[in-house]
DNA sequence: CTATAATGCGAGCGATCGCTCGTATTCGCT
DNA sequence: AGCGAATACGAGCGATCGCTCGCATTATAG
C-alpha cells in the first residue's frame, strides 16, 4: 500500500541527493530563511521568496523542507544550537568555581549569547510561537535549567538553603530576561562599558539572591 | 476642509454613528477580536471572521476601524490599560511605605496583572511586534519603569547608593519575567501556595538587591 | 552512447486574505 | 407618512499564499 511497483516515480520529500548538491541547497534555503526574517520581516518570508533569495526553485525547496514551517524550525534550532552550544561550554568552564565568579561569567555569557546576532534572535522569539517548535525551545530551556540546577547542588554549601529548582528557576529567569531585555530593546549595540555595568548589577542581583 | 460640501458621501472611516449603535458595534468588534485571538490564534483572526464573531459585517467592521491592525491594537490598548489601572493604583498605594512591603505588593500586582487574562496576554504578547503598537506598549513599560524609579528616588535612604534608573531597569525588567514566566509558561493555574512562594522569592531577590 | 533514475524547475491551482462598493435598511426630521 | 441622510450589509475583487506536478536537466550504470 506504501507505493506502487517501481513505476511510481513519484514520493514524498526525496531525501538523500547526491550528498553535494543537497546539502549545499539545504543550508542555502535555511541561509536565505534566516537572511528574510532579518531583513524583510517575517511576513515577507514566502516559501517563493525564499527560493528565489536561495537561488533554487520552489520546487526544489519542497524536495527538502516538507512545508514553511520545517524551514522556519530549521532556522530556530540552527540558532539555538549555536547560542546553547557557548552555553555548555562556559558551564563546564566555572563548574568548580565558586559562586561570585560563576555566576558573573554565565551572565556574560548570557548576553554574549544574544548577541551572536540580536536582529535574527528577537525575530525568532517572535515567532517561535507560531511554529511547532516551541517545544524545541523549551527543551533547550529546561537544559539551561538543569545545568544551573546542577551547578547550585554541587554548591549548596556556599549558598543559603533553598530548594535548587526554584533557585534556578530564578536566576535563569532573570539573567535571560535581563540579557534578552538589554540587547534587544536599547540601541542596537551597547557600549562595552555598558555591558560591564549590566553584568556587575545582575551578579551583585544574582548572588545576594543566593547568599 | 474637513470635507466637501455635502455631495460627497465617501468619506475615511465614518465616526460618530448614532452614538449608541456604534459605541455597541466597536465594542462588540473589539471584543470578538480578543475572543477570537484566545480561542482560534492569531491566524484565524481575519477580518470576515471577527465581522461574523462580533455579529456584524465586514462593511461595517471597516466604518469604524480603517484596517485589521487597528481592530489588534485597540484589544492590546484595552488590555494594557487594564493591567495599568491595576499597577497605577498599587504604586500610589505603596508610595509611602518602606521597602519590604512596597516591593512585596508591587510583586503581587504583577503577578495578579499577568492573571487578569493570560491567555490573552500570551497572544498578545507573541503577535504585538506584528502590529504597529509596539511603541504604545513600550509607552506603559516606560510609564512602570518611571513610578518604580520615582519611587526608589523618595526613599533612597533606605536603599544602597545606585543609579536609580538602572535600578529600576534591574527591578522591573526581573519582576516582569517571573510574573511572566510563572503565568503562562506552568500549568494554566498556579496554586495560591506556588503564588506566594513566587512572591517570597522575587521579593527576596528585589529588597536583597536594593538594599 | 543510451537508458534509466535522480534531481531541479516554475507555471499555476485552489484557498484565503484584507478590503471595497453598490445596494438594502434604518434613523431623524417634518 | 414620507423623504433624504446615515448606517449596515455582504458578494466579490485583486493580491498573495503554500504547495503540486508534469516536464527539463543532470548523474549514473551498463
Amino acid at each position: 500500500m506504501a507505493r506502487k511497483p517501481a513505476t511510481n516515480p513519484r514520493t514524498k520529500p526525496r531525501k538523500n541527493a547526491s550528498q553535494q548538491r543537497s546539502r549545499a541547497m539545504v543550508d542555502a534555503l535555511v541561509e536565505a530563511t534566516a537572511r528574510i526574517l532579518v531583513r524583510e520581516g517575517f511576513d515577507k518570508a514566502s516559501t517563493n521568496r525564499i527560493a528565489e533569495v536561495a537561488g533554487v526553485s520552489v520546487g526544489s525547496l519542497y524536495q527538502y523542507y516538507p512545508c514553511k514551517e520545517a524551514l522556519v524550525a530549521a532556522v530556530i534550532d540552527r540558532h539555538n544550537q549555536e547560542i546553547m552550544q557557548v552555553v555548555r561550554v562556559a558551564f563546564a568552564e566555572v563548574a568548580t568555581q565558586p559562586v561570585e565568579p560563576a555566576v558573573r561569567r554565565m551572565v556574560a555569557v548570557a548576553i554574549e549569547a544574544h548577541r551572536i546576532d540580536p536582529r535574527l534572535h528577537r525575530v525568532l522569539a517572535e515567532q517561535i510561537p507560531r511554529t511547532g517548535r516551541l517545544e524545541h525551545v523549551e527543551a533547550f530551556n529546561r537544559e539551561a535549567h538543569a545545568m544551573f540546577r546542577t551547578y547550585l547542588d554541587s554548591h549548596r554549601d556556599e549558598i543559603r538553603a533553598i530548594d535548587p529548582a526554584l533557585a534556578a528557576f530564578m536566576c535563569v529567569t532573570s539573567i535571560e530576561a535581563l540579557a534578552h531585555t538589554a540587547v534587544l530593546h536599547r540601541p542596537e549595540t551597547l557600549s562595552d562599558r555598558e555591558v560591564r555595568t549590566l553584568v556587575d548589577e545582575t551578579t551583585r542581583l544574582i548572588v545576594g539572591y543566593l547568599q
